[in-house]
DNA sequence: CGACATATTGAGATCCATCAACCAATGTGG
DNA sequence: CCACATTGGTTGATGGATCTCAATATGTCG
């Protein structure tokens, strides 16, 4: 899976200094403060979000609940994925979760960009594979893990992640409630 | 979400002549009997199966049990994702239900065409991304939904899968056990 | 210190899996 | 054309995982 990620990267640290400029050119660093809105529901998706430094996550509202359904770390790329694609309201929200430093790149202008590196539209596809490989196995987990082995898998995964997020957060992501949480923990 | 694939579908209804020429030329026509494999777990997933007339389901081993992951039917597009992106071995197999006709486009001819016609390469995310939010689609139902909304989601989605597919695989596909799909199709 | 968010713990209800028995339709070999 | 196996589906009893509601505890920050 992650040799996917490996071979983004590579391929980005190969990016020749034009497609480099292009891409600088276009992209903006703002700091988002802890609690604030990447993104809101019925806005349109219209910048990807690398996040240089902190912690976000995105979630939409069920029946008044919240539902996490990503949590974001340095280096991640934060978007509402068919809000941005289709550039249509979004019906997620991404938050900061901490003081976050990050570089917004517009869509329209990337998409304009795209076509004059082509370099650009290969990563543009190659992050998609990437993400839908991540739903995939995110899926998987779903299917096949009881809630504690889901909890067992994230923070063998994300170590740092108990230390930084609160746990309702941690329990819609994992699909599980606040309390089984709590309880899983208190076992092991 | 079905906006997308109205996008694909105008896409490649306005493709030029080269570009779908060049396709056709890369594509082969197939026929698999009822039950036998288009792909099968550890082999190398090298081409896309397009499913222009039957029905195929795409599952893996967990515990020596069958899960499904996804139910074909006509002119859907199947392959192992990871596998054909990353030309690494399938965890998945990928079998016909019915007597399929199935056009099939190699890995290695595509990536090449791709690059000739500039329309392939858009072709492709679109069909990544399309892929991708079908599955955040899915991960949405399990996240949200028991195992009743689940299953009417689907029949309502695909009326007629309940007469061309064992419930076994469709139990499999919904995440729950034969018998409790039995029941909730008592009870309704 | 007080106030509000965050986390733990307990008890009961609910959903769903598992195991096992059973049934109906279909196919096959003798 | 019958005896029997196979496949696909139903039904019942039981237990376990997890949710919900509610009470209590622990933080954390003005």
């Amino acid at each position: 899976m992650n040799s996917h990620l490996d071979k983004i990267n590579d391929f980005t640290a190969r990016l020749d200094i034009e497609t480099l400029t292009a891409l600088n050119a276009i992209s903006v660093e703002k700091i988002f403060k802890k609690g604030n809105f990447l993104l809101r529901q019925d806005e349109v998706c219209k910048k990807s979000y690398w996040i240089e430094k902190g912690i976000a996550r995105k979630y939409y509202l069920n029946d008044g609940k919240e539902i996490t359904t990503e949590l974001y770390f340095d280096n991640d790329i934060a978007v509402s994925f068919d809000s941005y694609c289709l550039q249509k309201p979004s019906r997620e929200y991404i938050q900061a979760l901490t003081d976050t430093t990050i570089l917004q790149t517009d869509f329209g202008a990337f998409q304009t960009a795209k076509q004059q590196f082509p370099k650009l539209a290969k990563l543009d596809l190659m992050m998609t594979e990437y993400y839908a490989m991540w739903l995939e196995d995110r899926l998987f987990q779903f299917h096949t893990m009881d809630a504690t082995h889901r909890y067992l898998k994230l923070i063998e995964d994300h170590p740092y992640i108990i230390q930084n997020i609160p746990l309702t957060f941690i329990a819609s992501y994992l699909g599980i409630s606040l309390e089984t949480l709590s309880r899983i923990r208190a076992k092991k």
